[in-house]
DNA sequence: AACACCTCCAACCGCAGTAAT
DNA sequence: GATTACTGCGGTTGGAGGTGT
């Protein structure tokens, strides 16, 4: 592993990956004399590296306080949290997060969770919800379209300025499944889940970096007490709040469980609720569709019966419900 | 088995900020 | 104030290993 193929610069210093050898010298001479003068530390220490190679060696690898291994639940969710605040300050993250190098969660950011969240619909630079879900959200619940009585046909939805083709095959093949199934209801709730998202765009479209000082004075009277019993009044996506670094209040993850999607965005990812049983469900739309009990922590897969509003799921909601999400998967959006 | 493609992550690069001279 | 040295940071690279065909 490791970069050049030429494993030494023009200056016959070497490069690329460390050897044990080249480790331990670093290490001994370190424990000795400690580290700093980075520059004159390889040719004391007898290593023919550059100080800076030297340097990133110590401290991305060496260092004895460095915590190897897979990130925590939590650790990815204060990073989520710290990323939303700082942005790809991940010096700032690290020093968060004990034994965690920069480079490391910078590495964990680009290729876990920056690929979760997308997956989720969020964009990872904004954490908002992504533009094109809030366009289709905005046509499906558009009045003439939630009328069951009215036929639609894929002319409708270009007339509505459905341009993309893939948001078009998923509002048609949505929209046939709702034109059989109870109207009224889906109705509702898709409005409130398009208030929610219009919502959370005008108050925050583009969430401001705070300083270091509000990280760690979280402002308490920004959630309820009840901390499943979001209000939808803030910043944060979808109208939920919670301070950093607080207590973890979503799904908790269990240990015969797979691993779950952040709880930072539990609330916010409706499609989630599919996914890790729902615990912390806010006013989501296409409810009829994605939701599970708000009171339940149902594991994945589970095979216990949903319920929407108080009343069983009906079987073809759920068969909707498979297809909307198989459709969005197989357009990338979950 | 062989090849192509993908993912992960250690290591490098260049720039910016700060301290020393 | 200008220059040099040092350090820290964020972005990027590319090889190893895994996976799919």
């Amino acid at each position: 592993m490791g970069r050049s193929s030429d494993y030494s610069d023009k200056n016959g210093l070497k490069k690329g990956p460390w050897t044990a050898e080249e480790d331990q010298k670093l290490i001994d001479y370190i424990q000795k004399y400690g580290h700093g003068r980075w520059r004159t530390l390889p040719k004391n220490a007898g290593l023919k590296r550059c100080g800076k190679s030297c340097r990133l060696r110590w401290t991305n690898y060496l260092r004895p306080d460095i915590k190897r291994g897979k990130f925590s639940l939590e650790e990815e969710d204060t990073i989520i949290q710290l990323h939303r605040v700082l942005g790809n300050k991940w010096s700032s993250i690290a020093s968060r997060l004990p034994g965690r190098t920069d480079n490391e969660i910078k590495n964990y950011w680009n290729t876990h969770i920056k690929k979760k969240l997308q997956r989720m619909g969020i964009d990872p630079v904004t954490h908002s919800p992504r533009l094109d879900l809030l366009e289709l959200s905005s046509i499906l619940s558009s009045s003439s379209l939630c009328n069951s009585t009215e036929q639609f046909n894929t002319s409708n939805l270009f007339g509505l300025g459905l341009m993309n083709p893939d948001l078009l095959n998923l509002a048609s093949t949505l929209l046939s499944c709702q034109s059989t199934t109870t109207p009224q209801n889906l109705h509702q709730q898709d409005q409130s889940f398009q208030q929610n998202l219009l919502q959370y765009t005008v108050d925050d479209p583009n969430p401001q970096y705070l300083n270091e000082t509000q990280i760690q004075q979280p402002n308490l009277e920004q959630f309820s007490s009840n901390p499943n019993n979001f209000s939808c009044q803030n910043a944060e996506p979808f109208g939920v709040s919670r301070p950093i670094l607080a207590p973890n209040y979503g799904c908790q993850e269990t240990e015969n469980e797979s691993r779950i999607e952040p709880s930072v965005y539990q609330n916010q990812a409706y499609f989630n609720n599919r996914m890790n049983g729902g615990s912390c469900i806010a006013n989501m739309g296409f409810g009829s569709l994605l939701t599970t009990p708000s009171s339940s922590s149902t594991p994945l897969n589970s095979s216990s019966t949903n319920y929407v509003n108080g009343c069983p799921e009906d079987e073809r909601d759920s068969y909707c419900s498979n297809l909307f999400f198989d459709s969005l998967n197989a357009i990338g959006f979950v």
